[in-house]
DNA sequence: AGATCGATTGCGGTTTCCCGCAGGACACAG
DNA sequence: CTGTGTCCTGCGGGAAACCGCAATCGATCT
């Protein structure tokens, strides 16, 4: 059994390595990449079927690794070790397990045991170990208790990335009306509207607030932007001509 | 002689006292804390005039405690120990140091070596250090080369907020026309205008666009926004019934 | 003083956003 | 079939953002 280890960080790195030699001693070989892309590529060329990844390196972060790792080999059994159980990752997580693959998400403040734990279930007995606070937070997430339609929070990040109305309509194939309307669910949901006194000007812009609150809330974070970021430059390249021909105007 | 560390990060923690121990035999005490507050509240207590500091942590990060305590005992020498060199944080340090105060700045990824001399000759000589990299961006910044001039930033930061030319303009002191010029320097310096053929149409609403544009080139981050709302909140809660009773519309 | 350059401000005009209103499409209950 | 709900859509208008043009003010150089 071989198990690859991907974190940044040099002290963590030879943590985690510490620790997975005592918890799996029938682990032959570990391994060690210091970011993304040499994940991948160690993934790839050694056939690693078992990886402990941190989230937030650069260049090319943890769940962008893990996202191709787990398209060229589904059955990968990935933990992630992450110091922050925001929302933006464990929606991104969710986003890009496959199915019935067996992956956890522990984070970096957990006993020694925990991880220990972690790391048997997850590699021995191909079992999902998720920690307690980012359980929670796939609650709120997924079941939109006080969150947000898969929809909606397309059109957040698509505001957030600085699109026009018109634009995210064409690209979420939704009418420029149907736009404006999540965006007014969303301005009710991130509660832009200032409650201040009757009468008092408005002190936001909304489109510009509402992504603020985002990221103050942490359903967006700056790694997620940037991940759509690539998303939008490949979807424009493919609808440059879709675009620029497109009339715009019905004509005059 | 005695030792402050504040680092939210075991590993990280007790990698610094074991530094600190062998770099300075002379120090008779170090101390730890977790995260920003307590780091406050310990260097307040027992007067600790030397400090090892980890930026982002949370709560409260590096910056803000940083801000405390040089407010309380401007002599205070810190050494500021961090993953990144966002220029966020560079600029957000160099606007707290207070004259002639002694501080350092040292990348994680720098070498036992380089920390060593760091904590030598910020703690013992009272001399600044920072790293290279660092020291690059500071240049590119303060130096303005290609960066942005100190109105433009907080401008910039104020559309971050989701704040109204308007209101921008009434915190800043400026005219409407002014903050709009600012926006348009601003929207050229980001490269925010699509370069795209002619006559394609507009993909970006400019406000927003710019605002991640600065995030993804690390202009921003989310702990300067998060400090930047709280100084917004607090200027509003001043300036409440300005705002309020200002007429606005003239009225018929 | 005169010239020149930059920064600031006001005046329009165009575009985009924000959003109330109302009509249509589909589902589901009675 | 008729009510009631939710979702999508177009229309229209008011407000904000965006921006070219031109006049003003201040600072610096000759």
């Amino acid at each position: 059994m071989k198990v690859l280890i991907v974190e940044d960080d040099p002290l963590h790195r030879s943590y985690l390595t510490e620790a997975v030699r005592t918890a799996l001693p029938e682990c032959d070989l570990v391994a060690e990449a210091e970011d993304g892309s040499m994940g991948e590529r160690l993934a790839r060329e050694h056939r690693f079927e078992r990886i402990v990844m941190d989230l937030q390196m650069s260049p090319r972060n943890g769940i962008e690794a893990a996202r191709t790792i787990w398209r060229e080999r589904p059955e990968t059994r990935i933990l992630f070790w992450s110091n922050y159980a925001d929302e933006a990752n464990v929606r991104g997580i969710s986003r890009i397990v496959p199915d019935g693959a067996a992956y956890g998400y522990v984070l970096k403040s957990a006993s020694d045991e925990r991880l220990r734990l972690a790391l048997r279930s997850i590699f021995i007995e191909a079992q999902c170990v998720i920690d307690r606070e980012v359980r929670g937070m796939q609650q709120k997430s997924i079941g939109r208790l006080q969150g947000f339609t898969e929809s909606e929070y397309e059109v957040l990040v698509d505001i957030a990335l600085g699109l026009t109305d018109r634009v995210i309509a064409s690209r979420r194939n939704l009418s420029l009306r149907s736009v404006q309307n999540r965006l007014q669910q969303i301005y009710e949901k991130l509660g832009v509207y200032d409650r201040t006194e009757t009468g008092a000007e408005a002190k936001y812009n909304f489109r510009s607030r509402a992504v603020t609150e985002a990221l103050l809330r942490k359903l967006l974070n700056q790694a997620t932007l940037e991940r759509a970021e690539q998303d939008l430059q490949d979807w424009l390249r493919r609808h440059a001509r879709l675009l620029g021909t497109a009339p715009g105007r019905d004509g005059h």
